[in-house]
RNA sequence: GGGCUCGUAGCUCAGAGGCAGAGCGCCGCAUUCGCAAUGCGGAGGCCCCGGGUUCAAAUCCCGGCGAGUCCA
């Protein structure tokens, strides 16, 4: 089955004169209501006329267009929805909003969540970072742009609108723009992603794909009848309109200028050439020109790399009459001031919406455009730091609302160029001494030097050239790079039972209900299920409950509990047959302790936020019986007294005995009441979500809470450490465990001060004088021994048998192993040739030779040899070891055996 | 989330089973009115921590801590 008939039963096409066409260059089909025309007209298959000539009846800015489209369809009976930020956290496949229904993946796309409003209209600021090579290039890449969209989600229940509605709300909109109906083409292409797929048409204007109409009515399934690109899909009972129209294509389109950079953010493009030592500036009409027609021409090309660019590159020049090399130098610089005035546009979104820099995870997209973005600067030699343009695109955005200041944007841009120059000056000097080293540089280098130093290889090859080195990078650098980061496969987690039963009835919500009856609804493999539960299942980062069950005089333990697709799962030592009646008994000490440190951390990550900003989010956390834990995002080191301060805070908020509350809300009447912030500890799925309050801290949370923060008794920080870049893990505890967290540390303290017998206040002070002491001893100790060994060399030295010249020595003495190397190395030095023994935990042997004609390793086999043992060192000096101590006599003999035979 | 690299003198790093090393910096002496430069001499090391293998580990293996980097 194909999708071609779904495109069959538009009305809209059909009453407006709109015929299907093939076009014949690229075999697709097209809806248009031009008779004559013959092909589609998307690129390839035509190219950007409105370049130069724009195809609306005004020009638009950025701010204008995303009006003009939202009122738009306000007016036409859409609620106008709040932009989601550009971090996805509501995702856990995503790191960045891709698109703009990725806000309303999985819950409302599936159906589980009803959508914030029905039909609705949103600009959502996207990014993608997939073609970041092309960003600059090809005049229409960008790394951020805004979706615009209109959504109606349907099911089988209630019908909003379809097919033939959207392709009307889009002509119409294009129409009312000046755009002339028989200029506009629908193309057919069929759309898959993120386990979905539908239909689609394509919104072709002037050569450029202005919207995209997808008709999502599939989802992913191994048993579907419908094939796209490989994959199986099936329909679904929800059938979504996903539109998409390119905010940023719709004024390039008004403006008809060269790139769509130009239409979009002229100022810092502008802002770039002024402060940079590119020497000609974008109005230039020669400039223009070159541009303009790059732009046509990448346009029908698809992707630029390698072959592809020098093709383009030729074809330009040879069109305008330069040679490559002239046109080179006009192109390649604006194509970086062009992709850094992006880049910093995407950097304010980032960090605006509190993504913090890191070497790993989400944060490292971040790092990434930053230091791309530092790389761009220095090449243009720009004079203006990368804050100076992130604060200009502010200007430019300024309807927006960001969660983090520009002052914080302004300090984590400082660090975050400090460690790029750090990291690049080390980077210079391990190739310098690399080359010093090898004098040349392979592919292993030039993989090694970017993969685990991040000296990318242009870089290297600079380096090499300013030393006099040709290096050559292979062309297959990167496939080669890609081939050392092998993907790991998720794996699906096992289920543990196998049956199917109602959802489980939680009664944990109240903590005074620590004892309950209820039935045995199920018994499978250890596990047992229960109608009705108190025992609070591992979720949310807090411990599960244990206790024991009681039934008919018998008991079990719970050992373990957790919850699998709202069913709760009670480990268990012993079974119960189903339909019994039990009693449950949770362990009431361990539940309060999980609910002190819960409710605790709620209370610190609103403390931190209050003192450190709003970009601190909550990256994981974990309450157990005796400390919890909880990491945040924050992008450098507290100090002690920040931690001091911190503590302090909710300590306070404790004493303030506050009360805590929750309730059942409806999750998008939530959502608009107290935003994402919300969703700290990660987004539950439902239609109603669980909201609880603690002090100031409001929290989409289902853990088990105290009544007021009073009940937590006493808060302490124990450890605060960096996790990775960018997030710091907290550790601590309440109540009693603090206090016998710091009553262990007191002990720690009390001990260590016994055993050097001093009061616990001058420790540090002590164990001070200790350490320099015993350093001083050490030393003491080292030269004495030089001296008795040297001492001995000369006792030793003075009884010597003689070979022709050579003076030979065998001795026994009571000593070390190192003292026998040192001793040895002295008569080496004299020029004495023998062996030392010495019974010291076995029998240890040294062998040294101050003769050329002697290698020591030879005496050491032949002393081995008698001490049943081995050993090796160098020619002058050798060590080991045997199990029986032989006979001096014996090994001189085997001695002059030896010489006899070599010299 | 996965991979890779690195922790050795105050700093930058070499050493890759067998005596703990270099350059810069520091201290002293010589030279100088003084500084710089130069020469000579010297101090400075829990070779990140904990286990293991070995006659022998800074070096090899395992675990931890810390730093860096690439990919998704």
């Amino acid at each position: 089955m194909s999708l071609d008939k779904e495109y069959l039963d538009i009305s809209f096409l059909h009453e407006n004169g709109f015929i299907r066409k093939k076009c014949p260059e690229c075999g697709k089909y097209f809806w248009t209501v031009n008779e004559s025309r013959e092909i589609c007209g998307d690129p390839p298959c035509g190219s950007y006329t409105f370049i130069g000539n724009p195809v609306f009846n005004r020009r638009f800015s950025l701010s204008e267009m995303r009006e003009y489209y939202l009122s738009f369809f306000e007016k036409r009976d859409h609620a106008r929805i709040e932009r989601y930020p550009v971090v996805a956290r509501w995702r856990d496949d995503i790191y960045l909003t891709i698109a703009s229904i990725a806000d309303f993946q999985p819950f409302v796309t599936s159906g589980v969540v009803p959508p914030p409003a029905n039909p609705l209209t949103i600009s959502q600021p996207c990014i993608r970072m997939d073609d970041l090579d092309s960003v600059g290039r090809t005049g229409r890449h960008l790394t951020l742009f805004e979706m615009m969209a209109h959504h109606a989600f349907n099911n089988p229940q209630e019908e909003v609108y379809w097919k033939s509605e959207t392709v009307e709300y889009c002509t119409e909109l294009l129409n009312k723009l000046g755009v002339k109906i028989e200029d506009i083409v629908y193309k057919e292409e069929p759309w898959a992603g993120g386990g979905n797929a539908g239909p689609c048409l394509e919104a072709i204007v002037g050569g450029l794909e202005v919207a995209t109409l997808v008709f999502m009515n599939l989802e992913e399934h191994p048993e579907g009848d419908i094939d796209i690109k490989g994959v199986k899909y099936r329909k679904m009972d929800n059938y979504i309109v996903d539109t998409g129209y390119g905010l940023e294509r719709f004024v390039w389109a008004s403006q008809g200028t060269p790139t769509v950079y130009d239409a979009i953010f002229g100022d810092a493009v502008s802002a770039i050439l002024e402060n940079s030592t590119v020497p000609f500036s974008a109005d230039d009409d020669e400039v223009r020109e070159i541009i303009a027609e790059s732009s046509k021409l990448a346009g029908v090309m698809g992707e630029l790399r390698g072959e592809r660019l020098s093709r383009l590159r030729a074809e330009i020049a040879n069109r305008f009459g330069i040679t490559p090399e002239k046109l080179e130098s006009i192109v390649v610089p604006l194509e970086k001031v062009y992709a850094l005035a992006d880049h910093t546009r995407a950097i304010l979104f980032m960090l605006g919406d509190a993504l913090i820099p890191s070497n790993a995870g989400s944060g490292y997209l971040a790092r990434l455009m930053i230091r791309r973005s530092l790389r761009m600067a220095d090449e243009l030699e720009l004079s203006i730091s990368l804050f100076d343009l992130v604060s200009l695109h502010r200007k430019i955005l300024k309807e927006f609302q960001f969660e983090v200041s520009l002052e914080t944007i302004q300090e984590i841009l400082e660090l975050e160029e400090r460690r790029f120059r750090e990291t690049i000056s080390k980077g210079i000097s391990l190739v310098q001494r690399t080359i010093e080293r090898k004098k040349k540089i392979e592919k292993e280098d030039l993989i090694e030097f970017y993969d685990s130093h991040g000296i990318p290889p242009e870089m290297v090859e600079e380096i090499a050239k300013s030393e006099n080195i040709e290096i050559e990078i292979p062309e297959d650098f990167y496939a080669e790079l890609a081939g050392r980061h092998s993907r790991a496969e998720k794996r699906e987690r096992e289920k543990l039972v196998l049956g199917s039963y109602p959802q489980t009835e939680k009664l944990y919500y109240n903590s005074k209900i620590l004892e309950f009856p209820a039935e045995v609804i199920g018994y499978e493999n250890g596990y047992l299920i229960l109608d009705r539960t108190a025992f609070y299942p591992e979720s949310g980062g807090q411990d599960n409950d244990t206790g024991y069950i009681e039934f008919d005089g018998g008991r079990v333990e719970v050992l373990d509990v957790l919850e699998e697709d709202g069913i709760i799962l009670h480990r268990v030592n012993g079974p119960i047959q189903p339909g019994t009646r039990i009693r449950g008994f949770v362990d009431r000490e361990r539940r309060f302790r999980h609910m002190r440190h819960h409710s605790a951390t709620h209370l610190l990550i609103k403390a931190l936020q209050k003192k450190l900003g709003n970009h601190v989010w909550q990256a994981g956390a974990r309450k157990e019986w005796d400390k919890a834990r909880l990491d945040i995002t924050h992008y450098k080191r507290l100090s002690d007294q920040e931690i001091r301060e911190i503590e302090l805070e909710v300590n306070r908020e404790i004493m303030a005995d506050r009360a805590v509350s929750w309730e059942i809300m409806d999750r998008i009447k939530a959502e608009q009441k107290y935003g994402f912030r919300l969703y700290q500890g990660g987004v539950p799925p439902g239609r109603e979500i669980r909201i609880v309050k603690v002090g100031d801290d409001i929290q989409a949370c289902g853990g088990t809470h105290v009544e007021t923060t009073g009940e937590i008794g006493v808060f302490k920080i124990l450890k605060v450490e960096s996790i990775q870049d960018g997030v710091l893990r907290f550790e601590y505890s309440a109540g009693e465990t603090a206090l016998e967290q710091i009553a262990r540390e007191e002990g720690l303290l009390k001990e260590a001060s016994s055993i050097l017998r001093v009061q616990p206040e001058i420790l540090p002070k002590t164990v001070q004088r200790f350490f320099d002491e015993w350093k001083e001893q050490k030393k003491t100790i080292e030269r004495l021994q030089e001296e008795i060994a040297k001492m001995k060399a000369e006792m030793i030295s003075r009884d010597y048998d003689e070979f022709e010249d050579m003076k030979i020595v065998v001795e026994i003495l009571n000593e070390s192993p190192d003292m026998l190397a040192k001793t040895g190395i002295h008569l080496a030095k004299d020029g004495f040739v023998g062996v030392l023994l010495s019974d010291y935990n076995g029998v240890k042997v040294v062998t040294f030779s101050g003769d050329e004609r002697v290698d020591a390793r030879d005496l050491m086999r032949i002393a081995g040899r008698l001490s049943k043992g081995g050993g090796g060192g160098r020619r002058d000096l050798a060590q080991g070891a045997g199990q029986i101590m032989p006979d001096k006599d014996e090994i001189m003999a085997e001695i002059f055996t030896f010489l006899r035979e070599r010299i």
